[in-house]
Order: C-alpha cells, then sequence, then structure tokens
RNA sequence: GCCGACAUAGCUCAAUCGGCAGAGCAUCCGCCUUGUAAGCGGAAGGUUACGAGUUCAAUUCUCGUUGUCGGCUCCA
C-alpha cells in the first residue's frame, strides 16, 4: 500500500463528506451529520441528494415513519434524513421500542412498499403547514425555524429563506424538502434492513428530550443490501476489541475500572516499539525529553486554566493536609514550568520538551470505547516554545513528522481538520481573547496553504487553548475519531509568564505548539491494530519468528535455533508442545506470527530450516544465517514486507 | 452522563413453559512421532457478573448495583 496524499479542496465547505483514498481509488463517504457540521454541509447535501440512492434512503425513512405511526397515532415525528449507508427516524414515542417491534415495522413497510404509493410534493405556506401538524409539537417548531428566515432540521442558520413543502406517500404525510423516489417501487422490498435502536438528543442537544431513533439501511438492490451486511461482518473481525484479545495485546478488567486498559505482555512490546520509534525521530528533530510527575497541586492548574475549562474531564481532587492535588489530564503545565525554570534567550528558541506522559481523564462512561477512547492514556506529548516569527516552521515540521509516522505505517485514510474556536464558545469552552483566537487561526491557516497540505475546517473543535490540527481517522466500525494533533497555545504562555528575551533585549511572549503525532498509545495501538488487521509488520510484531519441531526428536534443536534468533535481537519461540506441526502451525498462523520455522529430520541433518510466512508462502531448505540477515534487514528499516 | 440491549467454564456459544447447568476449543494426563491452518482418548474446569425479592423450586420472573455492546452527547 502506497501512502498518498489526501487531496481536499481546502476551504471549500465540503465538509459533509469524506474524500478517502481507498484501494488506489478516490472515493467518497457519506456519513450522518453533527450538529456542528450541518451548517457547513449545503452544498455537498446537494451533491448527495442527486444521486438515486439518497432519493432511496430518504424515501425509505418516510415508509419507516408511516410504519411506526400507524403502530403508535400518538407518536410524534421528528426528523429522518439519509446519512451514510442508510437512513435514521427519530420519533418521540408513548413507550420504548423493543426488537419485536422493529421486526414489525420493518414488515409492515415490506407490505406499503409494494403498494406502488406515489411520493407527492406539495408547496405550501407555513399557515397551511401549522394546521396540517398542529398536533406535531417538533414539526411545528421546525416550521418555526424554516418561517422565520431560515434555520434547518439541525437548529443550524440557512443563508436564504426556504420554501416550505410537504411530501405524501399513501397515509402518510411530513414535512419534507425531499427530493423523494416517484414511487415506492423504487424501494426494493428486500434491500432494505432495519438496523438498530438508539436514544438522540432531539437537535442533538443533551439539554433537550432523548428521542427513539431506528437506523436503518437502504440500497438499490438485493445484492448491494447483502454486500454491505458483509462488509459490516468483515469490520468486526477488524474490531481491535477483538484482535486485542484474540492476539493477547489488552485485557479491561471489571475490578479494576472501566477505561483503565491492562497491557499484557505482547502490547507492551508494541508500545516498546513504538516509543522507540518516536525517541529516534524526536532526537533527529531537535526535541529534549523530560519527565514529569502525575499528580500536581490544584494552583497549577488553576494558573493553567484546566481548572475552570477543564475540569468535567478530570479526575476529582485528593486532599492532603489541606492542599488538593489533581492528576494531570495533560503534560503542558508542568512543561511550562520546566521552560520557565531559567530565563531564555531568543538563541535558545526553539525549545522542543518532549514525554510520554500518562495521563487521566475521567471520560464519561457511555462514551468509553476499547481502546479508541479511555480513561487512562499515555501520550506521545511535545510542547515546542517558539517565537512568532518561528512559528510557521515549528509547526510545519510537526506535520512532516506526521507524514514521516503515515508513510511507514501506509496511513492513507485520513483527514487533516482545522479545528477552529466558536463564539458562543467564548469564556466558557475557550478563553475569552477572539483577537487572537483569529489571529492564531490566519496563522495556522496560512502555514497549511503554505506548506500545500489539504485540510478541512471544523467550527467548534479547538482546544480551550487555540486552534489546531487534528488528524481524523475511522475505526472498523466507522467511528471517527482524532489520532494525532498540532496545537497551538496563545493562552497559556502568558498565564505562567513565560518568556524570552528578543534580539532588542525586550521580553517576549513565546506560543507554544502541543502535539502528538502518534497520538496515545491506546488510541495509536487500537488504531493500527484495526489498520494492520492484526498483522503487524515485523518490527511491530510481538513475535516475529515461531519455530516448529515437526517431532520431539528436533526439540533439542529447534531451542537452539530459537535461542540464535533471540541472540540476533528476533522476538523468537520455540513451539515444544505435544501438539502436530499442522495444529502449531494454525496456532502461529492464528496469533498472525510473521515468520514460521518449520525444522523436521531434513533440516536438522542439513543445518538448515524450512521458512513458512504469514501470507502462506514456503521457502524450504534456506539457511538460518540467510534468515536471520532477511529479519534483521525488516526490522531495521521497518519494513512493511515480510 | 442519557436511551436501549446484553452478561452462563480461560475463549466461542447451548440449556423447551421456572424443575439436577451442557458442547467445542484452550488447560492437565496418557497414546500417536507426525512435513505446512485443528491426530486420538481421558480428566479437571461453574455461588450462571454482584446483591436483594417473588416462588416448594430461579440461569430463567421482578428490582437494584457493576460492566460490556449499539447509539446520543463528548473526545487524544
Amino acid at each position: 500500500m502506497e501512502p498518498r496524499e489526501i487531496k481536499l479542496p481546502s476551504r471549500c465547505g465540503w465538509e459533509f463528506f469524506i474524500w478517502m483514498m481507498e484501494n488506489g481509488q478516490w472515493s467518497v463517504a457519506y456519513r450522518p451529520l453533527r450538529r456542528k457540521e450541518a451548517k457547513m454541509s449545503q452544498q455537498i447535501q446537494e451533491r448527495y441528494e442527486d444521486t438515486q440512492l439518497y432519493k432511496i434512503r430518504h424515501s425509505t425513512a418516510h415508509v419507516m415513519a408511516q410504519a411506526v405511526m400507524e403502530m403508535f397515532p400518538d407518536g410524534k415525528p421528528t426528523i429522518g434524513p439519509p446519512v451514510e449507508n442508510g437512513f435514521y427516524y427519530d420519533f418521540d414515542l408513548p413507550r420504548n421500542l423493543t426488537p419485536e417491534d422493529l421486526e414489525a415495522i420493518e414488515k409492515r413497510m415490506r407490505q406499503i412498499v409494494q403498494g406502488k404509493h406515489e411520493f407527492k410534493k406539495t408547496v405550501i405556506s407555513a399557515e397551511e403547514a401549522k394546521k396540517i401538524f398542529a398536533n406535531q409539537p417538533y414539526k411545528l417548531e421546525l416550521i418555526e425555524g424554516l418561517e422565520k428566515g431560515g434555520m434547518d432540521e439541525y437548529g443550524n442558520p440557512l443563508k436564504e429563506k426556504p420554501e416550505i413543502s410537504i411530501y405524501q406517500q399513501d397515509t402518510f404525510t411530513d414535512l419534507c424538502r425531499g427530493p423523494h423516489v416517484q414511487t415506492t417501487k423504487e424501494i426494493k422490498q428486500d434491500a432494505f434492513k432495519l438496523m438498530s435502536i438508539a436514544g438522540a438528543y432531539w437537535r442533538g442537544d443533551e439539554n433537550n428530550k432523548m428521542l427513539q431513533r431506528i437506523y436503518g439501511t437502504a440500497w438499490e438492490s438485493k445484492d448491494q443490501l447483502k454486500e454491505y451486511l458483509n462488509q459490516l461482518e468483515e469490520a468486526k473481525k477488524r474490531d481491535h476489541r477483538k484482535l486485542g484479545k484474540d492476539l493477547e495485546i489488552f485485557i479491561f478488567d471489571e475490578e479494576v475500572g472501566p477505561g483503565l486498559p491492562l497491557w499484557l505482555p505482547n502490547g507492551g512490546i508494541i508500545i516498546e516499539e513504538l516509543e522507540k520509534l518516536a525517541k529516534e525521530l524526536e532526537e533527529k528533530a531537535g526535541y529534549s525529553r523530560v519527565r514529569t510527575p502525575n499528580i500536581t497541586k490544584e494552583d497549577l492548574f488553576l494558573r493553567s486554566g484546566h481548572l475552570p475549562y477543564y475540569a468535567e474531564s478530570m479526575y476529582p481532587p485528593m486532599e492532603l493536609e489541606g492542599v488538593k492535588y489533581y492528576i494531570k489530564p495533560m503534560n503542558c503545565p508542568m512543561h511550562h514550568k520546566i521552560f520557565g525554570a531559567k530565563g531564555r534567550s531568543y538563541r535558545d528558541l526553539p525549545i522542543r520538551l518532549a514525554e510520554y506522559g500518562t495521563c487521566y481523564r475521567y471520560e464519561k462512561s457511555g462514551e468509553l470505547f476499547g481502546l479508541m477512547r479511555v480513561r487512562s492514556m499515555q501520550m506521545n506529548d511535545a510542547h515546542i516554545y517558539c517565537g512568532e516569527d518561528q512559528f510557521e516552521q515549528e509547526f510545519m515540521g510537526v506535520i512532516d513528522l506526521y507524514k514521516k509516522y503515515f508513510d511507514l505505517f501506509g496511513i492513507d485514510k485520513y483527514v487533516m481538520r482545522l479545528s477552529l474556536h466558536s463564539k458562543q464558545g467564548l469564556g466558557k469552552k475557550y478563553v475569552d481573547n477572539e483577537p487572537l483566537w483569529v489571529k492564531t487561526e490566519d496563522m495556522v491557516r496560512r502555514a497549511m496553504n503554505n506548506g500545500g497540505v489539504p485540510y478541512v475546517e471544523r467550527e467548534d473543535e479547538a482546544a480551550f487553548y487555540g486552534p489546531k490540527i487534528d488528524v481524523q481517522i475511522w475505526s472498523a466500525i466507522g467511528r471517527e475519531f482524532s489520532l494525532a494533533t498540532n496545537q497551538v497555545d496563545f493562552a497559556v504562555p502568558p498565564r505562567f509568564d513565560l518568556k524570552f528575551t528578543n534580539k532588542e533585549g525586550v521580553d517576549e511572549i513565546p506560543l507554544c505548539i502541543h502535539r502528538a503525532p502518534l497520538s496515545t498509545h491506546e488510541r495509536m495501538v487500537g488504531f493500527l491494530l484495526e489498520h494492520y488487521a492484526g498483522n503487524f509488520p515485523v518490527w511491530l510484531s510481538p513475535e516475529q519468528v515461531r519455530v516448529i519441531s515437526i517431532t520431539d526428536a528436533q526439540n533439542e534443536y529447534v531451542e537452539k535455533i530459537a535461542a540464535e534468533l533471540r541472540e540476533n535481537g528476533i522476538r523468537a519461540h520455540a513451539d515444544l508442545s505435544a501438539s502436530r506441526m499442522n495444529a502449531k502451525i494454525r496456532q502461529a498462523q492464528l496469533m498472525k506470527v510473521p515468520y514460521m520455522v518449520v525444522v523436521g529430520d531434513n533440516e536438522m541433518q542439513a543445518g538448515q530450516v524450512s521458512l513458512r510466512v504469514r501470507d502462506g508462502s514456503q521457502e524450504n531448505n534456506i539457511s538460518l544465517a540467510d534468515f536471520i540477515v532477511r529479519v534483521k534487514d525488516r526490522i531495521s528499516r521497518r519494513a512493511s514486507e515480510l
């Protein structure tokens, strides 16, 4: 797999879809809109709306709503848009739905679809609409929004005042801008499926009432549906939670606590390798390593601004001798202290302080997700202190580091996101200094544009202290996460009174860049497990070689080989179990060991080995010395080939 | 945190209507001495997540707790 640059039109407002490079082809993925994203989505929704798939999904959602409303005449429908791979519809219902309800609804939908009902559009006035939906409070709220000059169904402002239209099919009428298929005939009764029931807040706001959402998938044909369901099954096999268990990478234990992974020896090896890699590259890039404690006094986090802005994500304090101590959610305040520990000259800058620090964040219980979202994490953290004139070079130096890592891992399915502040979040989520926000956001924009690095912009996703470039990736089951991050901090250095003496002999406040190109160990290993589907390259494989005897007559020889491999810095084990060779090979394959060295009487006599590679290929009667050269080469180059 | 579902041996999963908790793999012990994805036999393995309740009787029904999963919200 060749790493490629993601070709994204920058700053074009195309955020609804994601360009992805897969198997050498550009593809477009549609996925559920989050409230914040919706406002930037207009242009692309147009495009998706043009597709037959969009119309089918949208219309299937209406058919489902009809079935649900027949079942619950007192229910209140809300909105039901097409999303990636399907659609959903949110309802406020008198009782909770059960899986049996879903079956009944699906069955009824198949009947409705076969009725060949027409989807009839009528443009109406707000007054008429209010009459039609008089007993539908959510629809009335939507109509109000439309009437007032444009608020879409997610509660975001629209550019122009839209027309109000309704769509009717069979017995069901919905407030809807369309488009839809002509008749239900275009919805194939064997090409859709209801997938799950979920809770969802009205308009995505956790202060609002929780509605019941039904997710469905819909396609143009039965085969397409089958293929999609197949893909879901395949994705499950790649899920890092399953692979992590099968390959003995990590476990969670109820008694230890949720979101607190225990790394097994195999996971420990992967982490060691990642750290080695990071230290190598960071040393070359001029970083220095520091180490800081896991708990600190309250004062530090008050000064840093974590307590006002980040307290929700922090573990509650422990109190000793009347002093409160917090466990750290980030390393930055301590690095700031190190920077400020002595006088700094512009000649010293930039100063780059790195630490694989362990941090703890109190993530809400429902947000935890395997290794991808945990409460204890070790960050590939560093803070770069520089003058404003050095900013661009330093910021892009970090982006270069990203690229090196992504090339090495063959990561090519990601999107860089410029995460901006939001006006309404100032003083709450974000430090209250709008001019500096605007200024630093421009600085990042300029740097990225000058560097020719494509990115998308997203409002209300910044860190509390400044804008950032996040690298967005998707888990096997399609959830989006920020992997690497590169953040500007204009807010905290002055709070710590950080300064350096510039050329004119005047004190100046440095900018700080927070960066984590390798994310956290937790998220990185989770991601890599899925990225490689457990088939790690040799250098990352917990066990690189398994030496297999055919009968126990070779056991001694096999042990000698394993020992020699280990002498050469190769992670090798001998399988001396009473199993047959076939079973030993199967075990090694299941554990995704890259090399299996097989030894029987023939090899022992000739002083050679036979090699079976993880991909199933074989090379018989090769010399151990040659094999060792090969493995050492792969390891030293961190090569992806076996 | 919110809505919903689920929790049975180390792992993957059975157990009819409330009536003595079962299989495969892994483990241990034998036998087999084997040529590139599971050789055969035997043994052992359980307070059915935890705590209450209903019942003559609870894996099964009810409530609570913990955890996991699908979403929402939130994020490295």
